[in-house]
DNA sequence: CTAATTACGGATACATGATATCCCTATTTG
DNA sequence: CAAATAGGGATATCATGTATCCGTAATTAG
């Protein structure tokens, strides 16, 4: 049971358009460049953000992607069940239904113990996930990446910002 | 990300397994008639179990397997992590070591922090998982499944348990 | 002792989903 | 008008989950 690698890329995406200032978009090119990504590939990611509408996009040359809301509106949980879909990790197939000693026709009373503890767990997950603002990450990415880097970072992003 | 169907089987079967008196063993035929399920690949979940020392187990007539350790000390994270694996739910491929702004070998200080947000939900996950024990589950259950159906399944087991 | 029964592991086939690429379209900018 | 962009469909490839089959060693019932 693994996220999708899309999860992580669609993540350090955020991080990056989180960075970019009003109004101004960031192209799938560039994103993919900076990330050392497939172009094509990074853009199914991109696209399911873009249809959950945590990004806005631009057509044409200058192009590209920014964020929708602020980031310390944009959770974490936001893009990951964008790109992963938001179901549960457990999937009920109902077994109980082929207990032999079952009386023939009888109809269950919702979903049984097992699968509510199962249920729970993901909730707490979603929850974790729930927290942390990408202004949270931002801030944290600042005091810890190294000061040239960062900066660095940053100037190379604006350069190809539309 | 979805947990492999054998998940819902393994909790079923110790679920059963915590009901069984002191030394009496079910066989994994009693275990696949009682789910509906195959039985040759039910098999593969319980040695899962086995191999992660939860359960016992004994060869010829009248064998097949108890739990290793008391319901109250058997958590749910016990046998899922046991059948799933332990392994993190994300994981890191460093895409960030291709940002063309970095100096060439530069060496990274440990997992970044958009890591550390993925494992941290992981981590409660896991922790949601571990308060619940299958003493919690058989109380639970002897409280909400009907009665009939409660002690005739608890019948037809001990008829078939060696 | 003999025959039946069981757990266990290896080999194999199949289905599903993740990964990755290619190409066409509509739209917008310069 | 020409270049660049998001978006989406089609397709190929690969990893993983699902499922079955069979052989082996150990154990018990008769
Ligand atoms: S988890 Fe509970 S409800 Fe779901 S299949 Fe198992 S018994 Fe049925
Ligand atoms: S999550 Fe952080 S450590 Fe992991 S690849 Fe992305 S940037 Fe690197």
């Amino acid at each position: 049971m693994i996220l999708k690698s899309q999860v992580e890329w669609a993540l350090h995406c955020c991080a990056i358009l989180s960075g970019l200032p009003e109004g101004r978009y960031l192209s799938t090119k560039a994103l993919a460049e900076l990330h050392g990504l497939p172009k094509e590939y990074l853009s199914k990611a991109l696209q399911s953000l873009s249809q959950a509408g945590l990004v806005h996009t631009t057509l044409g040359p200058s192009g590209g992607y920014r964020l929708a809301k602020a980031p310390n509106e944009l959770t974490f949980l936001d893009v990951v069940e964008a790109v992963e879909g938001g179901g549960r990790t457990f999937v009920c197939q109902n077994i109980r239904a082929n207990n032999p000693c079952r009386p023939k026709g009888f109809c269950e009373s919702g979903p049984c113990a097992v699968a509510r503890v199962m249920w729970e767990a993901d909730e707490a997950w979603r929850s974790a996930l729930r927290k942390v603002t990408f202004a949270d990450l931002v801030q944290t990415l600042e005091a810890e990446v190294d000061p040239t880097i960062w900066s660095g970072t940053f100037e190379w992003v604006l350069k190809r910002a539309g």
